[in-house]
DNA sequence: TGCTGATCGTCAGTACAGCTGACGGTCAGG
DNA sequence: CCTGACCGTCAGCTGTACTGACGATCAGCA
C-alpha cells in the first residue's frame, strides 16, 4: 500500500498536474521572445524530425486531434513558420513543413526550451534528472503510441 | 531509430502533459463507481487531513483558486459528501467538513484510485515507482524537504 | 465505368476548467 | 463609528479540446 494514509499531496495525479503547469510555466517564459508556445515547438520539431507528413500524421504523432491541428498550423502558418503545401500524389492531404524562419525559430527557441527543463529539473541532480525523463518515458509510451487523442 | 536530443517525445513538457492525461484517465475509469473525480477525491482528502478547515484554506491546499473551489463543493455538497458549516467565531468562513457518507466514499475512493495509481506505475517496478513519486514531489513542493538523489 | 466506403482537411457548435472583476456580508484597527 | 481587508458568491470571459457534419478525394470492386 502507498502508506502514509492520507495527503492529497502525496496522490500522483496532483504531482503530474501540478509538474506539468510548473512546467509549462518555465516554458511560456522561455519561450515568449520567439512568439512561440510549448505546443507549437512540439509541433515544429515533429515537422522537422521525420520527413514529409501530412497533418494527420503530424496530429497523431503529438497526440492531439486532427480538428486541433488546423488551427495550430494555422497560427504557425499565419507567423510564417511551416507552410502548407498539396501533397503530389494525394490531394486529400496537405504536406507540412518548416519555412526558413520556421527552421531559424526551431533551433532558438529548443534551446531556450532546454534551459528551461533545466530549471525544473534543478531540485533533482542529473541523475535525478535522467531518472525521471526515463520513467516518464516507459509510463507514456509503452504501447506504441498510445492513443491519446484518438 | 528517432532518438537523440531533438524528438518531441523527449519534451519533459510533451511527457508531463500526456503522463498527467493518463493518470487522470486511469482515475476516472477507477473513480466512477463512486460518482466522484480525482479532483473531488483531492478535496476529500484534504478535508479529511486537517481538521477544522474555511473553503480558502482547502482551497490553497490544493492549488486551486477560491472561486473554483466554490462550484467544486457545491457539487460535492449536493452528492451529500461534504457539509458547509458557519465559522463558530467567524461569519463570514464556511468550516467544511465531510458527512458520513463523505468519509465512506473517501476511503474507498482512496482505494480505488490506490489501484490505478498501481497500475500507471506498472511498468517501473517498485523501485523506480518510488523513485518517480519522489522525484515529482521535489519538482513541485515549493523547496521544502527534498534530496533525492542529490 | 460507376458505386461504395473510407480518408483528409475544415468548420460550427459544444463542453469544460480556470480566471477576472465585482458584489454583499463580515471582521479588525484606529 | 469608518476605513480597509477578508470571505464566499456569482456573472462573464478565456483557452483548449472534442463532436458532428460537410465537400473533396481516393481505393476497391463489380
Amino acid at each position: 500500500m502507498v502508506s502514509s494514509g492520507h495527503a492529497a499531496s502525496g496522490r500522483l495525479g496532483y504531482l503530474l498536474k501540478h509538474a506539468q503547469y510548473r512546467m509549462a510555466e518555465l516554458n511560456e517564459k522561455a519561450l515568449t521572445p520567439f512568439g512561440v508556445d510549448g505546443r507549437e515547438l512540439g509541433v515544429l520539431l515533429v515537422i522537422a524530425g521525420h520527413e514529409p507528413q501530412s497533418q494527420q500524421q503530424v496530429a497523431q504523432r503529438l497526440g492531439v486531434d486532427r480538428t486541433t491541428m488546423v488551427a495550430l498550423l494555422d497560427t504557425l502558418e499565419r507567423k510564417g513558420l511551416v507552410a502548407r503545401r498539396p501533397h503530389p500524389e494525394d490531394r486529400r492531404r496537405n504536406v507540412v513543413e518548416l519555412t526558413g524562419a520556421g527552421t531559424e525559430t526551431l533551433e532558438r527557441a529548443t534551446e531556450a526550451s532546454d534551459r528551461a527543463e533545466r530549471e525544473f529539473l534543478a531540485p533533482l541532480g542529473e541523475r535525478g534528472a535522467r531518472q525521471l525523463r526515463d520513467a516518464l518515458r516507459a509510463v507514456v509510451l509503452p504501447e506504441g503510441q498510445s492513443s491519446i487523442g484518438r
